[in-house]
DNA sequence: TGATCAAAATTCGTATACTGATACCTTGGA
DNA sequence: TCCAAGGTATCAGTATACGAATTTTGATCA
């Protein structure tokens, strides 16, 4: 692991807790109120905010930091970028996935299932992070595999939108079923076609949610 | 522009020399003594190499920061990356490239044209410089040219040495004739099928050039 | 009530100093 | 000549402080 130093301790506990959702869209952190929380100086924790920056996990401002404000087009050309990255990606996965993935990934999607029932959104997007991050951390191509988190991290707060819809839900857990039994098959070829139409349908969802709500999926 | 404040103009100006590979190998940057040199203290210096560093650029080390060692893995990896996307990128830019830019490419594709009988590899690689960075500057989607932008930095070195090869030479040349042609007539398809090609002799050159001399390559 | 401008507060950017860790060098021994 | 142990210099990480910029607040006046 990464030597346990302030900065690279607050930096994970910040991403963490943007891709958790912990974070709101109007949250301004300050280096110097979570430097003061924290019981340590402002620049371990500058450096840990600006480099979340430098990466697209936040937005700095000219008054602390902030989510990013994703604007329409963004998001779409980002949608470009998983069509052409995702569907390779899922197929390296499928072909070097080990057993303990398979585990993880069919606990994680059997949860994501159970919600249908419940409607525990918040179990179901934790359900869907750790599905991503299992097939995502069998990605044999190391830079491809740190180029889709890079930009994933970006949407967050869209794709936590998305999931509150009930047609996404089911289309999103259909969709992991199925990859889930490419994956399984090892069939690189399948798994691949799947993802590519799990982004086409992430991307209708979204076009459907945000002609239905705009501002609460572009405010920031 | 972005403020004129230390770290990004130093953060700039690194930049810059390490694109022009004026950073060599065995080049260690010091935080202290690049302040020393520039009449600033540490943090700006620190700040600029560190995002420099989390960006692909440098690599931090427990005693200063030096170019990225690539292995070959990497560099295959970042390979595939580029088949997945330039190509994509490419048919993008030959619809929307302005008349500016395409002056801009004639240029720099008339200047490598001419290194061919000088051999001048410095400006053949600044020539293939402004072509790649005018191309990629008509690429519509942001994301995608800065994800682009981002692991070519990497590879910067790699692709300095394959440079250096007559073979390689004279390949690359040709194929920016061919892309210039294909953007000149705003010939979407084959841009994107040109690049494809483009890409793969590019790593036909690297595997060449790395059975042959694999040390100077992958030294770092 | 609304506008304008100045004072205050907040926050960023940078400087400087200190500490602990680590690479490198020196010295001694086999 | 090679290796090992210990000392030294260097550098990363962090703390603290100060000035500059900008935003907010508040007060005065139309």
């Amino acid at each position: 692991m990464a030597r346990q130093n302030h900065r690279t301790r607050i930096y994970q506990a910040f991403r963490s807790r943007i891709q958790r959702g912990e974070i709101g869209p109007d949250d301004r952190l300050v280096d110097t109120v979570i430097a003061a929380e924290l019981g340590v100086s402002r620049m371990p924790v500058r450096e840990a905010l600006m480099q979340l920056a430098s990466e697209g996990y936040l937005e700095g401002t000219t008054r602390g930091f902030t989510l990013p404000s994703l604007g329409h087009a963004r998001i779409m050309q980002i949608f470009t970028l998983r069509r052409l990255l995702e569907p390779h990606a899922a197929a390296l996965a499928a072909q070097s996935r080990s057993d303990v993935q398979m585990d993880a990934m069919s606990e994680a999607v059997a949860d994501a299932v159970q919600t249908l029932e419940t409607g525990d959104i918040t179990q179901f997007y934790r359900a869907s992070e750790i599905f991503r991050n299992t097939w995502l951390g069998a990605v044999s191509n190391i830079e491809l595999r740190q180029t889709i988190l890079r930009y994933l991290a970006q949407v967050q707060s869209v794709r936590f939108a998305t999931m509150q819809d009930p047609v996404a839900h089911r289309v999103i857990v259909a969709g992991q079923q199925e990859l889930l039994d490419r994956f399984a098959h090892g069939d690189a070829v399948g798994a691949g076609e799947r993802m590519l139409r799990f982004v086409l349908e992430a991307e209708q969802s979204y076009l459907r949610l945000s002609r239905a709500d705009q501002s609460a999926l572009t405010a920031g």
